[in-house]
RNA sequence: GGGGGUAUAGCUCAGCUGGAUAGAGCACCGGCCUUCUAAGCCGACGGUCGCAGGUUCGAAUCCUGCUACUCCCGCCA
């Protein structure tokens, strides 16, 4: 509609200027946009006012002779100049219409588009190391995360989801060495406790697991606990195996999955390391200072130069880090989206720049990062703390448990990654309507009811047949629904586009919105079969949407509650 | 000191990439259940869009400079 109304508008300003009415110099850009008042018609154009001052002439007169020159179209039933100069168009009442038609046709897959073009777009996100259970920060990561895989899918990208997680280097270590201390029954007020040891709870039930011989079985490895407290090597596989199992769970009851779990591990072991080195030292951009070696990250726009090879021999994550992102490339994902918390930003400079050094013809600006800012957990108005090491502890599992898992998934999703976001267990936990989706699944659950007391009063419904009586939507209620239900693809794609999941939360909101008014406002199981007819459809595409929406958001769709 | 992010109603947040009178939800106040689920609806109240400049027909939105809060600035990840 917006290209058939751009094309209309084209081709006035063209028949102006063929006239000599306007310069021919004027490179007009059309933009047609969906009005946000309902007063000021369907659709806007400010075309009028972009070109007042190229053509010096008044805005209002300029659009007046626009409009004279727009050829008719039989979906536009009249225009009007309005404010300072836009002109607005009004569509016939059947085009608005149309969309009921056009989302019980195509049921789930409204909304969706082929933008994407089966291009493979990467998606990496929670990336925990396994070195402690989930918290809400991953969880924020998880709800962002998953979301933005399902609207990239559902825009016609060939998405694959990765979780990496590093299990090398000095994090591990540390882990391998707190579990001993904890198997030799050493607790962080010892003095031979290791220092930055992680002190939670956790560690504790995992070295009597290990000492039992435990067997473990995670997503991708299975280790035997053997009991032996001096062997580091037994303690750190058991360790990682255990806590990978762990994490596989907090998931689990998040219901995010992931097509593969990267090792860091395998960079090493595939020597992917090591030639990442090389070709960063063949090119040209290292140096050794210190005893360490060097990438002259600077020559990227680094405020610094960053240590790739410690002077103990061992890589800094950066490395490795830059290794992967090679090997991504390498799998062909011409997009790679990394969503991560916003305390790793400085990684993002430095992994392009590591990516530049490479000289492999990897575009400036790739990978793409999504940054979300810090998830800070309030309970009975106190802050409470997040810290691995010192083990107080909110794990995602212990809350979804507590606040279930579509509440806990649209909260962390509900908001804009680059807002800070306090998650309030209490209202969370409240089940009361402060919480915003019950208010959304609320709207599916009613139509659905509606449904269960159609078949109740021994009536029928055929949408074939109920598509014929749309013309029966006229009240007001019913036309705003219309134009958000319009609406709805537009909001998917944006939201694809600009990684952005919470406005397809704000969308449903708006909707669920929509529909409650008109609920109250009008019955839909009407005696006129005509008009009920009219209804019901309506009622089954919003029901409809409403579940597309959800869905993105890895949020259920209940038929009641 | 350098960099990222944020600042919009009493509180929590939207604001469709520069449009028309800045919007929701909570909270507070007043109404609506013999009619499809009241986890709902309708109404009222509530704003110098952090501050100061600039860009233009037009700025919460873009630019510059401040201020406050927050995160990062390691041979940790």
């Amino acid at each position: 509609m917006k290209e058939e109304l751009t094309r209309l508008i084209q081709q006035a300003l063209d028949s102006l200027v063929a006239q000599g009415q306007l310069p021919d110099d004027i490179a007009p850009q059309v933009q047609i946009e969906r009005t946000r008042d309902a007063s000021h018609g369907d659709l806007a154009c400010n075309i009028a006012l972009t070109l007042a001052r190229p053509t010096r002439k008044n805005p209002r007169e300029l659009a007046t002779m626009i409009c004279d020159a727009l050829p008719g179209a039989s979906l536009v039933t009249r225009t009007e100049i309005a404010g300072p100069g836009f002109i607005n168009f009004f569509l016939s009442e059947r085009s608005n219409q149309a969309v009921v038609r056009t989302i019980l046709e195509q049921r789930d897959t409204f909304g969706s588009c082929n933008e994407g073009r089966g291009r493979k777009v990467q998606v990496e996100f929670v990336s925990a190391n396994p070195t402690g259970p989930l918290h809400v920060g991953h969880g924020r990561g998880a709800a962002v995360g998953d979301s933005l895989c399902r609207l990239l899918t559902a825009t016609g990208w060939d998405v694959a989801s990765e979780f990496y997680y590093n299990d090398a280097g000095a994090q591990i270590d540390n882990l391998a060495q707190s579990v001993r201390a904890r198997c030799k029954g050493l607790g962080p007020e010892d003095s031979a406790w290791p220092q930055d040891g992680y002190r939670g709870d956790y560690i504790v039930e995992l070295a009597q697991a290990y000492l039992r011989g435990d067997k473990v079985d995670a997503q991708d490895q299975h280790v035997l606990g053997s009991g032996d407290p001096d062997n580091l090597e037994d303690i750190r596989k058991f360790a990682v195996a255990y806590l990978r199992r762990e994490q596989d769970l907090d998931l689990q009851a998040f219901a995010v999955h992931f097509d593969l779990y990267f090792l860091e591990s395998s960079l090493y072991r595939d020597g992917e390391v090591e030639a990442t080195v090389q070709r960063l030292v063949a090119q040209g951009y290292t140096y050794e200072k210190d005893g360490a070696l060097w990438l002259r990250t600077t020559d990227f726009g680094d405020d610094k130069d960053r240590v790739m090879r410690k002077s103990d021999g061992g890589y800094t994550y950066f490395l490795p880090d830059v290794a992967y992102h090679l090997n991504k490339w390498r799998r062909g994902f011409e997009r790679v989206i990394n969503e991560q918390g916003a305390d790793h930003h400085s990684t993002v400079t430095r992994v392009r720049a590591g990516l530049q050094a490479l000289e492999q013809g990897i575009p400036k600006g790739w990978p793409d990062y999504v940054l979300h800012q810090m998830v800070t957990v309030t309970r009975d108005g106190q802050e409470v703390k997040l810290s691995k090491r010192a083990g107080s502890y909110v794990t995602l599992r212990d809350l979804v448990d507590e606040v279930g898992r579509d509440a806990t998934r649209y909260f962390l999703a509900a908001r804009a990654p680059s807002s800070q976001l306090t998650f309030d267990i209490d209202l969370a936990l409240s089940q009361s309507n402060d919480n915003p989706v019950y208010y959304i699944q609320y709207a599916h659950a009613r139509v659905c009811s509606i449904m269960r007391k159609l078949v109740e009063q021994g009536w029928e419904w055929h949408a074939k047949a109920a598509l014929q009586h749309l013309d029966q939507l006229v009240e007001e209620q019913e036309k705003a629904l219309l134009r958000r239900l319009d609406h709805y693809p537009e909001v998917v794609a944006s939201a694809a586009i600009n990684s952005e999941p919470h406005t397809v939360a704000a969308y449903l909101r708006e909707l669920a919105g929509d529909f409650h008014a008109w609920y109250n406002a009008h019955k839909t199981l009407v005696e006129d079969q005509h008009l009920r007819d009219a209804r019901l459809a309506l009622s089954e595409a919003v029901r409809q949407v409403i579940a597309n929406g959800l869905a993105l958001l890895g949020v259920s769709a209940p038929e009641a509650m």
